[in-house]
DNA sequence: CACCCTTTCTGGAACGAGTCAAGAAAACCC
DNA sequence: GGGTTTTCTTGACTCGTTCCAGAAAGGGTG
């Protein structure tokens, strides 16, 4: 679907197979086309990287995807997120603290930076007073609104 | 299981009834029961609410539990929040832009103020650059992390 | 390279949360 | 009280995801 030249993205991420090795994973065919998938498509749901991946590898098992998203997530090598009222989506950029934009009409996702350099809000505030002893690792923003398309009222309904 | 006098809350809620009429709303039995469950139960799941509904009037639809909790949310009477990896849990306090710190191991949740009187972070950096023309109207913040019991590694093993 | 042990994938059943749809029952207005 | 409209009941059903057992690769070793 897209040309095999490495894609856009500044950074030519390291050669894939070497990056599943790094994490202690064996290098299988599934792994590469999940992964593979995550890069044409962020944010893509386990179906949609199911269909990527069929479409390349021809029969997967559906199980195979979710095994694979498990693991890459469990180790670190990409991050699900689940924004209120979707099914899970993945993506590969981990590691920095962004944050996620979504739009209410058509389910969108779409990066973005945290402006603070270091994760914002991190400081929940006198958390002492209502959960003494809580310790918190990570602040997840959702940002909640409507992307350009789903705003104008008259040219194109919000499809669900 | 709770007295049956006012919680500690400052606020004397207004009549529930009356809260129900004034957003165009019939009250009705299960209507009452689901308000009154969120009341001894902020955070509680569709299950748990039923759970207390039943306890409170017999014999209640699974059904007639969902269609309440949307019909309040849609009206603003409940507010809905799902945080990754669980159900849907709703809670009363609307209104204000307050945060959520979830624990990883119990799954509980605490309300957490927002700090800065102004939703935080509601500005999401350079948008215009990541998604022009996008409308944001919410910023929802969550934060991570373990509670106290589930932190202490050796007496109380996380219950997932 | 062949072998063996482990990890991973396949196939199919199963599950929890939530939804849909049609009719019965309750609210509210007069 | 009667009529309308909203709400609740009942039961089937979808969707995303998980569980399981067995088959099929990975990949370290001799």
């Amino acid at each position: 679907m897209h040309p095999t030249t490495p894609l856009a993205a500044a950074a030519p991420r390291a050669d894939p197979a070497d990056t599943l090795r790094e994490h202690g994973l064996r290098v299988t065919r599934q792994r590469l086309a999940v992964l593979a998938a995550l890069e044409t498509g962020p944010h893509s749901g386990a179906d949609a990287v199911l269909e990527r991946v069929r479409s390349e590898l021809g029969q997967v098992s559906t199980q195979a995807v979710y095994d694979v998203l498990h693991t890459l997530a469990e180790r670190g090598l990409v991050r699900r997120i689940q924004p209120a009222g979707s099914s899970a989506r993945y993506e590969l950029r981990v590691g920095d603290n962004h944050h996620h934009l979504v739009c209410r009409g058509c389910g969108r996702v779409v990066d973005v930076d945290c402006d603070t350099r270091r994760a914002p809000c991190l400081d929940p505030g006198d958390l002492d007073r209502h959960a003494p002893g809580f310790v918190v690792d990570e602040a997840e923003v959702t940002f909640w609104g409507l992307c350009e398309a789903c705003s104008i009222p008259s040219t194109s309904p919000t499809l669900p």
